[in-house]
DNA sequence: CAAGGTACCGACCGGTCAGTCGGTCGGTAA
DNA sequence: TTACCGACCGACTGACCGGTCGGTACCTTG
């Protein structure tokens, strides 16, 4: 009854714990910093194991982000499908996206970080898949706003990308030393992006 | 009359050089794939003379990094000292910026994309000097607005952040091969932070 | 039980790169 | 002229790292 080192004939589970541990490595270290070595014994296997599932350091990576990328798509497309005002369904994405695990939120920061180590056709991937996904979904939603009079008509684009970009203040890591909860920042970022910065001139009775 | 293979006796000119030559190849590649070698080579120095000069890679990159900060200081505080109204303060603070050649632009997207592989005493500076300091320039624009009511009040920091956001997304790489023209853009992004993007309930007659 | 296949191992290799070190060369002061 | 010094050179090294490969343990099928 000798005690079985390894379960074998799980290759989805350690595929699974693999991109777990580079995962984790990855988000509190920088590419060029993270080696095999690292991520092979972080996931209990070997450098030789980790090889048998992917076939080189850059395609783990890729594999890694798009796995993420799929679990997220399915949250976003909650937000967008549900029902209710354009503000209400922009702070219901939000909110989703922000109770996630730092580790989460942290990716779309290092597809910025990392993305000119790789090139070609995983290169496209990764921008396209990870730094596209969030504004397009946000951007469905702004043109709906825009086709009910909620929103003034404009460039729906260049709104969305303006929205993620006040989200990333308030998810920022450098934000999270700077300023206090989350939530309160996101109704700060709210208020902004649906109606600005400026004193309003009524001399408002508010 | 043998032609002088170098002058000698210029060390500050020399060290310029290899700082010059380490911030272009950093701009278009990352910190761990730009070699001292390639640096010394752009800069017509050997690997030996650029460690004469400087102790390390890394002090170089810090050393790259805060000479640019200096100069850049003094474009943020002409904005800072200028006289007007809030909104011609920003718009010129950021036109400024948007003037300098490309690569002076990408530095503080540089920060965001090596800082890891600093650590310590070295992070920390740049993450102050770097990252930091756009965001308290503008921050002291934004506090003058509040102060004579043509913003409405509410917490300058958290407004200045955003401002610094809505920029990048402006001058941003990704942006330029999804937009068009900056100054257009940079008149979106005022709009946006001054007035909203909602829809004006007064049935405007604008 | 034999035969084949798959998961996994770990020593090893080729290459790369930050950093070193003994030395050269030109300027400068005595 | 000599003695010295700082600027600069460039071959070298030691460590590291991505990827390989021959092998082993275990499972499945017939």
């Amino acid at each position: 009854m000798k005690a079985q080192t390894k379960l074998r004939n799980q290759p989805e589970a350690t595929a699974a714990r693999i991109i777990a541990a580079a995962r984790s490595l990855f988000v509190s270290s920088n590419y060029a910093d993270v080696t095999t070595d690292m991520i092979a014994k972080a996931a209990d296997v070997t450098k030789g194991g980790l090889y048998h599932h992917f076939a080189s350091k850059e395609q783990l990576y890729v594999s890694m982000m798009l796995a993420d990328l799929d679990s997220k798509r399915r949250l976003f497309e909650q937000a967008t499908a549900m029902s209710g005002s354009c503000r209400e369904r922009l702070a219901r994405l939000t909110r989703d996206f922000l109770e996630l695990p730092d580790e989460d939120r942290e990716l779309t920061r290092l597809v910025r970080r990392d993305i000119n180590t790789f090139s070609g056709a995983e290169r496209d991937q990764l921008v396209r898949a990870y730094q596209l996904a969030l504004p397009e979904q946000v951007e469905a939603i702004v043109a709906d706003g825009i086709k009910d009079g909620e929103l003034a008509p404009g460039d729906a684009r260049i709104l969305s990308w303006s929205f993620v970009a006040l989200v990333e203040v308030v998810i920022g890591r450098y934000a999270d030393q700077v300023f206090g909860s989350t939530t309160a920042r996101l109704d700060h970022v709210l208020d902004l992006f649906f109606h600005g910065a400026a004193a309003k001139p009524t001399g408002g009775t508010e």
